[in-house]
DNA sequence: TAGGACATGTAATGCGTTACATGATTAT
DNA sequence: ATAATCATGTAACGCATTACATGTCCTA
C-alpha cells in the first residue's frame, strides 16, 4: 500500500533531490545549500531520518556503501517514490508562504526615527536585496544554467528567475521610497 | 541598568506596537494579525511572557485593570523602552530574511511534470499572490491610510507598499513564465 | 605523517505554535 | 437566558536547528 497520508515538505525535498541526481544525504544537503535554501531550508537532522522513513515506506531504495569502517548509505528513487513526488507536484493544495523579514519589520516601526534615519533603514533593506541579487546572478545562475544544459533540468533556473524578480522589485521599490523620503525633508 | 544585551525580535514587535497605541496583549495580537503578520509573525505565547519580562527590565510599565473577576493588565512604554526601540531601529546589523514558499519549491522540481502541468504550478503561485494583493489592497491598505491620517504614522503604509510591490512582481513574472512555457509546447 | 577539509550522522536543546481553559460582554 | 463572540492568558507538544562526535581522504 502506498503512503496513506501525504508526507511533510521536507520529504518531498529529499525525493526531489534524489530525482535530480543526489545519491547520499550529504549530496542532498549540498544541493539544498545552493538552491532551495532561498525558499525552503532543511537541515541534516531532517534529511537522514527522512531517508530511513522513506525507505521503510518503499519510496526510496538504499544500500550500504561503507568507506572503510565509516558507515555510508546511498539511495535512489523507486518508481513508487517517483509517483509520490509527481502526485505532490500535481496536487492542488494551499501553498504555504511565510516570510520572516527583519528589514520590513524595522521599516514598519520607522515612525520612531528622524526621516534621515528612516531612509537609512530603507537603504539597508535595498543593500540586502542587492547582495542577494549579486549572489543569485553570479553564483547560483551559472550553476542552474549548467544543470539545464548538462542534465536537461529547466525548472531550477525558472524558480531562480522568480527569486531574482522578487529582489529586483525590492531594490526598485526601496529606491523609489528613498527618493520620496528625501524629497520630503 | 538598562538591558545589557539586545532583545529578541518579538520583544521589539511588542515595544513597537505599544508605541503605536496598543495597550494590552490582546491589542498587540490583533495589530500583528493585520500588519506585521505578513513579514513577522508572533503568537500570544510570545506576547504575554514578553510583556512581563519587559516590565521587569523597566522598558514598559504595567498596571492591573481587572474586568470583574477576570485579571487584565494594561501596559505603556517607558522612556527607556522608547530608547531601546529607537536604538534597535538605528542599529546597523544583519537583517534576517527567511522565506518558506511551497510554491517555488514545487516549481523547482517541476521537471518531473508535463509542460502543461508545470504551467499549472506557475498558475497556482500566481493566483496565491493575486489573493495576497487583493487582501493587501482592500483590507490592509485602507486601514494603513486611516492610521496615517488619524495618528500620523506613515511607515506602516510604506512597508505595505513594499509588500505589494513584491507580490506584484511575482504575478508579473509568473505570467511571463507561463507565456514562455505555453509557447514552447 | 600531520593537519585540514570532506563526509556521515545523532543528541540535545530551544523556540514557537496549537490547543486549551476560563471569564466577560453582546446579541438574539 | 442562551449562544456567540470578545478577551486574557498558559501549558504541552512538536519540530528544526545547533552543536557535537567520529571517521576518511587529500595534500604538503
Amino acid at each position: 500500500m502506498p503512503a496513506a497520508k501525504s508526507l511533510e515538505p521536507a520529504s518531498y525535498v529529499v525525493l526531489g533531490m534524489l530525482r535530480l541526481g543526489a545519491r547520499s544525504g550529504y549530496d542532498i544537503k549540498r544541493a539544498v545549500d545552493v538552491s532551495t535554501r532561498f525558499f525552503w531550508t532543511i537541515s541534516p537532522a531532517q534529511i537522514y531520518p527522512n531517508l530511513r522513513r522513506l525507505e521503510r515506506a518503499g519510496l526510496v531504495r538504499g544500500r550500504s556503501e561503507p568507506r572503510g569502517r565509516r558507515p555510508r548509505r546511498l539511495y535512489e528513487l523507486t518508481s513508487e517514490g517517483e509517483g509520490e513526488l509527481a502526485a505532490w507536484l500535481r496536487r492542488d493544495e494551499p501553498l504555504t508562504w511565510e516570510l520572516r523579514d527583519a528589514g520590513t519589520l524595522k521599516l514598519f516601526f520607522a515612525d520612531a526615527l528622524e526621516p534621515a534615519e528612516a531612509a537609512e533603514v530603507l537603504a539597508g533593506i535595498r543593500r540586502r536585496s542587492e547582495r542577494f541579487l549579486e549572489r543569485m546572478r553570479h553564483e547560483i545562475h551559472p550553476a542552474a544554467v549548467a544543470v539545464e544544459e548538462v542534465e536537461g533540468h529547466a525548472f531550477p533556473l525558472v524558480s531562480l528567475r522568480l527569486g531574482i524578480a522578487v529582489h529586483q522589485a525590492m531594490v526598485d521599490t526601496c529606491r523609489q521610497l528613498e527618493r520620496e523620503l528625501t524629497a520630503r525633508v
